[in-house]
DNA sequence: CAGAAGTAGTTGAACTGTCAAGCAAAAAGT
DNA sequence: ACTTTTTGCTTGACAGTTCAACTACTTCTG
């Protein structure tokens, strides 16, 4: 992103208003759904992300770093999240027994009970922000739209080593195409 | 959002397609610009907007109110922000005339040469993770979307009584439709 | 098998943002 | 005029993120 056009292409008027729209847009959403999830469940998105993730794999464990990728979270990240997870009592820290380098996060029954008390409150919220919002025929097309910019984004991501992107085909599949 | 319907509304699976769709392309691709801006210009977008926004005011100055407004921004954050600006030597603060309450950030000519050496490499970000990505079609679409949320977000936003929506439509008029 | 290189995960410092509390000036109410 | 309320802005404590450095284990290579 270092080498810049000899001339820079700026933006005409249509696509500054869809480059306003898209920051304003995206930055209230998400400061809504924060927001709510905050309120209602005392808990930021990214945490709860963290349990749901948890809360689908098979005996409510995963390691490390797959728990890192999937959701979209620097190994950094998560240590310090699932540090403080630890210390709310919502995941433990299990040594993982093939490799001992590894570590597995482990929801504990506390932390299912948040995460089940959190989420039909969070449900609502995505419903009335997003879902409520737009026309099913908008819905379809932001689907579209998503998928494109993902399959553009995740390869610079995976480009740069991390294993997220790997990790987003497998847990979400090749992304079909919904049958709408 | 604490009232909750008798039975959560839960997502289905085109739904759900969609929400992980939304919440991977939004992060991917503000993670990228962000990672861009500050490789490129060593500047959070946060940043970025206050000196672009004061950029474009008369006299390079605007009252911290409506600086937070039209930045999307708290008046504790953008106060914050400003300090650090001010170290940057990019901003730098003045009373108001008027209202000895009030304080002007006004852009200092260091930060508009550190604003004029960043955009270049910004519109090329924003571009190449954004409107080169999708088709025209697809660009319509999305600008109809975003501000269909925003007509949604916008007014919780007011009701709690920040100045954000008024200022909103002050500084980007009433979104006119583009004319595509 | 020894050494090199890669992988898994953690940590601490620096930074950005949030929240609640605070102060000073202005506007409104009586 | 004088109290009350509101407005404008700042601050300090804290939470979450990033980045670079670090430990420990595993795997690769000859």
């Amino acid at each position: 992103m270092s080498e810049l056009p000899t001339e820079p292409r700026w933006l005409d008027d249509d696509e500054k208003h869809l480059w306003i729209g898209w920051v304003f847009a995206t930055r209230l959403f998400w400061e809504e759904a924060e927001r709510d999830l905050q309120q209602d469940a005392d808990m930021p998105f990214g945490y709860y992300d963290i349990l749901v993730m948890l809360s689908e794999s098979p005996g409510r464990r995963l390691r490390m770093s797959e728990l890192a990728d999937s959701t979209q979270s620097s190994r950094s990240r998560l240590s310090h999240a699932v540090n403080r997870l630890e210390d709310l009592g919502w995941v433990r820290r299990e040594s993982c027994p093939n490799d001992r380098r590894g570590q597995l996060a482990v929801l504990t029954d506390e932390g299912f009970s948040a995460l089940a008390a959190a989420a039909p409150h969070h449900v609502e919220s995505v419903r009335t922000h997003l879902f409520d919002v737009l026309t099913p025929e908008q819905l379809a097309q932001l689907d579209d739209i998503t998928y494109t910019l993902i399959d553009h984004l995740l390869p610079l991501v995976a480009a740069r080593g991390d294993g997220r992107s790997e990790h987003f085909l497998r847990v979400r599949g090749e992304h079909p195409a919904p049958t709408r």
